[in-house]
DNA sequence: ACCGCTGTTCTCCG
DNA sequence: TCGGAGAACAGCGG
């Protein structure tokens, strides 16, 4: 699911649930979400959670005894917890903790990851490192989203979803701050004006707090579950109206992934609004 | 039943 | 160096 709302509604989840609580037990599937890494560090994982940092869509756990794990939700990734003994689909991983809790990472498609590493290593490992600032735990102005952005000289949406120069966004929220803003998702970056740039991070802002609220509660919220309806202002919304002027909206390809954008609210000349 | 779509990231080419 | 295509995988809707 995983966008930055999504990773951090996650983070927070764990933190809760860990709460106070020692993990006495973890143990792990024999998956490719360990990758390379070693998964027998994994079941050496115990003790309190000291702490647990989010960069973009990565979280950071430390555990006691210098022991860290790095964890990344994939496109289907999520933790839930359940009592012992009961069964999660495609659980991949399970903390155990001393209330009789269980913690799994669940994650049918396996693009998820789990890389047991020392806690002191886990901020310079190379995925890590090529993080642009985060949005939410870096603080964003529209100067650095200028700095950061404006030298891309691909379309403006996919340099949004540049993990190296804004760590966080993906299809979705890219797709909303645009319409937010009312920039076209093709629009270069260099030719956006410094009001650009303000509405931008403003709707980058609002966009990421509107996931926060939509993904709040116990389970994860994806966006086909349950046959709730469709949250998003563009995102999904292809051949529909647009929820601010109620012209079809249009969606096509960029970069091998779906954009939706109003072509009324979202014009591809020169500036929005 | 089959085809094409899906919220991510990495690798491999040109 | 950069950017696009394809791959990794499973489920779901049309």
């Amino acid at each position: 699911m995983p966008e930055l709302p999504e990773v951090e509604i996650a983070r927070r989840n764990l933190v809760r649930w860990f709460d106070g609580r020692r993990l006495v037990r973890a143990d792990a599937d024999d998956t490719r979400v360990f990758r390379g890494a070693e998964r027998g560090h994994f079941a050496l994982l115990h003790g309190r959670l000291e702490s647990l940092v989010r960069r973009g869509k990565y979280l950071l756990f430390a555990f006691e005894e210098g022991r860290g794990l790095l964890g990344h939700l994939g496109m289907t990734g999520k933790f839930v917890r359940r009592s012992e003994g009961d069964v999660v689909p495609y659980s991949r991983a399970r903390f155990h903790l001393d209330n009789g809790q269980v913690l799994h990472f669940a994650d049918a498609r396996m693009f998820g990851r789990m890389e047991p590493t020392p806690s002191a290593g886990l901020r310079s490992l190379d995925v890590v490192k090529a993080l642009g600032r985060d949005p939410l735990a870096d603080g964003l102005t529209s100067g650095q989203l200028e700095q950061a952005v404006a030298s891309s000289k691909q379309d403006l949406k996919i340099a949004l979803m540049d993990q190296a120069r804004i760590a966080g966004l993906g299809n979705i929220h890219a797709a909303e701050a645009l319409f937010r803003a009312g920039l076209h998702p093709a629009r270069k970056p260099s030719t956006l004006t410094p009001d650009d740039w303000k509405r931008l991070v403003q709707a980058i802002r609002a966009s990421i707090d509107f996931g926060l609220e939509e993904q709040q509660g116990e389970e994860p919220v994806y966006l086909e579950d349950g046959g709730s309806e469709n949250p998003f202002l563009v995102y999904g919304r292809g051949g529909g109206p647009c929820s601010k002027c109620a012209s079809p909206v249009e969606s096509f390809t960029q970069a091998g992934r779906t954009t939706y954008a109003c072509p009324k609210c979202q014009p591809r000349g020169r500036t929005g609004k």
